[in-house]
DNA sequence: TGAATAATTGAACAATTGTTCATATATTCA
DNA sequence: TGAATATATGAACAATTGTTCAATTATTCA
């Protein structure tokens, strides 16, 4: 690791070499950063239930409220959310605006989610 | 949808068989909720760093504290978290304890993640 | 135009979260 | 045994988050 950087315990020492090696091999801070930022909109079970319904078919703002008996106002703040993570996307019909994914990993995110919860 | 809940728009009576049969589709409460509780596990940099350093190579508290330059306790309590979402597992070597992943889905997941934020 | 409807937005609030600090536990070894 | 080391833990704190409420915007249609 880097000569900047304190050893905290014998095992820095020993280890050294493997450290080293991970070091050398993980993505860019930016990376994890923004790999972190994507699970934490995943992270909420309002969210979750917004994009499996998504994922079934498109719908609009008050047709998702109703089907998970929440406000209107709630299920906006969290489209939005959505939207800036380039999850979902939204076309409008008049004063109606129907949402839908716009992602085809979605699935497959939560298919693998779902395996290991299921172990 | 339920007649015991209340229909907030127009939308909720003309899209009804659409609702009806989303709401038929999607898995339960109980798993949705699962669900997010693993991927708010995964929406972290702290413990997104700590699982791709441990897919590299099994490590010690104080190694991954030295690689993340990070304090011993930050790194053990999410390690703590880790756990409890079976995500890693360790094993005691005398006073040091190695950790490792416990799962086949973490680099899927990740790989799902990394395409998305790559698009 | 003006009333009604669908959606968005901003402020406020409680609830949750991640780190720090101090302390406790477990193990080694002199 | 007692000092040193590696890890774990609990309390406290600031920071972030999700919902609610009230108000605003955009659209339709009578």
């Amino acid at each position: 690791m880097d000569r900047t950087e304190v050893d905290r315990c014998d095992c820095n020492v020993i280890h050294k070499d493997i450290v080293d090696a991970v070091k050398g091999k993980m993505p860019s801070e930016e990376n994890l950063y923004d790999l972190a930022e994507l699970f934490k909109v995943f992270g909420d079970s309002t969210r979750i239930k917004i994009l499996w319904a998504l994922a079934e078919s498109e719908m609009c703002v008050c047709d998702i409220a109703a089907l998970l008996n929440m406000t209107q106002s709630a299920i906006s703040h969290q489209l939005r959310v959505l939207k800036q993570a380039r999850l979902v996307k939204n076309r409008k019909e008049g004063k109606v605006v129907y949402y839908s994914l716009d992602d085809d990993h979605v699935k497959q995110i939560f298919s693998q989610g779902l395996s290991h919860i299921s172990e």
